[in-house]
RNA sequence: UGGGGAUUAGCCAAGCGGUAAGGCAACGGACUUUGACUCCGUCAUCUCAGGUUCGAAUCCUGAAUCCCCAGCCA
């Protein structure tokens, strides 16, 4: 069992940080989760949050989480909240939680120290002029002009920049690497720019802020991060990142390892797509069900456990790879399958009436809240003479193969008896509006009859005092399937991503708290809505439906 | 066309010179008071072409395809 589990989480940079410890390079594990507090996470930031406290947890290391908030324009701390929230509920606790202003003051002693070495210097040519400079994929960039002021004028003017003697983008900090490299990253990347901007941590006690490149290195390294691990696109950004670690003198050297970031199918997995779905109201904010945010995953009713578990199947690698979103919803269903209580709900309600059932009369009929699971115990639900089925459980012609109810055939009623259809009535247009069907008292539940047999069984809820109740169902936000080369992402916005319906839940779910979670039989797993659920008024979110081999079409 | 990566089944992914794990999906079948669950079964010679070797997914050579880099974003 234990071995199973190592073998399952088996990947590259375990198999490096294995080598490393046996070797002796490192004596500790030390990892981090550097996001930049500017948008919400989302399952992608989940596997890198697992592998990152997953692996020091093996080796008793130490993980900690760090906002990487070098940018105060885009960053704000309602995203440090919720990320502080989002990594607690997967289920992690971080050894220290840091911010990279923390390190200003270092970085800027460091960046001084980087002009004293020639390493450095105060570059005046602006954005447009730098990248006309930088050179092309295959064209070698020029030398700034200012490449090769003094240490003294560079000092002076970089004392300036700080103490705001100069307008945004008037001046910037530059490395002095080499602009003839085929490497675009080492061809003198800026690493302070001016940016007379409040930040939320340090407010306006800086108008110079370094570049992710500059700090993230400074940051790994004060923290004494041993494997500091990012995604596929830093790669080419690993020599700077070391040049850093090495021109900077720092005392400890941590390594950048980097890993594919994941992609589900039918979704889109970038901060920026996200935050205009949220920003246009395409969705309900960054927890609306259909985001692949945690706070969406969450509120749609997925549970810590299946996401954990979803990230230790994908693995670890370095080749860009989608995974089918069908891959996640196999996990929550897993982890549900013995957790959720299975209850009846009839989404699309169709009434039935018993004729031979006493008019006035009802019963109390025993049921198992989890045939799985008997710890969870037994209920008692109510049944009498009108109750409701599911519109899709009658058909006036059925189609081969079908179990379900049509005129003169009998199915079973979950948990109750068995009944047979006698009549149907339509209404004006011709739709079926409600059954007449028959009963038979000897077939009752749990009596242990076996006189005959159905091929059915169906759900239904006791017409009088099953709950009215709204039912919301997800379909993916995105379809993959109609993009072209060049689309936008929102040319394909699943325009039926989201359905309400009212229907009717046992009257055993009254005042269901938020988050609780559901199996309803034959139709899927579903959870009590966090925002819109109320005594007066249960909303269930749709989480993932059963699985299902029946074909209506057949 | 410069540099950095990747390529094992429909989708992920092990494998590290000794004869292709596992999961998801799919498809058969059994069972079934959920057309669910469960169970049983089916499902790859490793991008291609050469080479080395008794033996290659693993080593070598060459090619193809895909991804990333020209922010004062991260």
């Amino acid at each position: 069992m234990e071995t199973e589990t190592k073998l399952a989480s088996s990947h590259f940079i375990r198999n490096i940080v294995v080598g490393d410890l046996k070797s002796g390079k490192v004596k500790e594990v030390i990892t981090r989760f550097p996001p930049e507090p500017n948008g919400y996470l989302h399952i992608g930031h989940a596997k890198s949050i697992c592998l990152n406290f997953e692996l020091a947890d093996e080796f008793n290391g130490k993980t900690n989480l760090r906002f990487d908030d070098t940018n105060p324009l885009k960053e704000d701390t309602e995203y440090v909240q919720s990320i502080q929230e989002d990594v607690r509920w997967l289920g992690f606790e971080w050894d220290n939680l840091f911010f990279a202003s923390d390190y200003f003051e270092y970085m800027y002693e460091r960046a001084e120290l980087l002009i004293r070495k020639g390493k450095a210097y105060v570059c005046e040519l602006t954005a447009d002029q730098m990248r006309e400079t930088r050179g092309t994929l295959t064209q070698p960039g020029k030398n700034s002009p200012y490449r090769d002021r003094s240490v003294e004028e560079n000092l002076d003017l970089f004392t300036r920049m700080r103490k705001g003697e100069f307008k945004d983008g008037e001046k910037i900090l530059r490395a002095k690497i080499d602009m003839n490299s085929p490497n675009m990253n080492l061809r003198d990347p800026a690493l302070y720019r001016i940016s007379h901007t409040t930040h939320h941590n340090t407010g306006d006690a800086w108008c110079i802020y370094p570049m992710y490149a500059y700090a993230h290195p400074l940051e790994d390294a004060l923290e004494g991060v041993t494997h500091s691990i990012c995604t596929l696109e830093f790669e080419d950004q690993r020599p700077l990142y070391e040049w850093i670690i090495n021109e900077c003198e720092t005392e400890h050297e941590p390594k950048q390892y980097e890993f594919a970031r994941l992609n589900l199918t039918n979704t889109v997995m970038s901060k920026r797509m996200l935050k205009q779905l949220v920003d246009e109201h395409i969705v309900d904010g960054w927890d609306d069900p259909r985001m692949p945010t945690i706070s969406g995953l969450r509120r749609k009713g997925f549970t810590p456990e299946s996401i954990r578990a979803f990230a230790k199947e994908i693995g670890v690698s370095k080749s860009n790879s989608t995974v089918d979103e069908r891959l996640l919803e196999h996990f929550i269903r897993e982890d549900l399958k013995l957790k959720a209580q299975r209850t009846m709900a009839v989404l699309k309600p169709l009434k039935v009436v018993i004729t031979n059932y006493p008019e006035g009369q009802s019963e109390q009929l025993e049921a198992e809240n989890n045939s799985e699971n008997p710890e969870m115990g037994n209920r008692f639900i109510p049944f009498s003479r009108e109750i409701y089925i599911e519109q899709d459980d009658f058909m006036e012609v059925p189609p081969s193969k079908y179990f379900r109810l049509f005129p003169g055939n009998e199915v079973r009623l979950k948990n109750a008896y068995f009944i047979k259809c006698n009549e149907f009535i339509k209404d004006a247009e011709g739709n079926v509006i409600e059954l007449h069907c028959t009963y038979d008292p000897e077939t009752k539940s749990g009596t242990g009859f076996t006189g005959r047999k159905v091929k059915g069984t169906i759900h239904w809820v006791d017409a009088k005092l099953a709950l009215p109740a709204e039912f919301r169902l997800y379909e993916p936000l995105i379809m993959d399937a109609e993009k072209e080369e060049g689309d936008s992402f929102l040319e394909h916005i699943n325009p039926n991503s989201l359905e309400i319906i009212e229907g009717f839940v046992e009257p055993t779910l009254k005042e269901s708290e938020a988050q609780h979670k559901f199996q309803f039989f034959r139709h899927g797993y579903f959870n009590v809505d966090s925002k819109n659920s109320t005594d007066q008024r249960l909303v269930f979110n749709r989480i993932v439906s059963l699985k299902s081999s029946f074909d209506a079409r057949s």
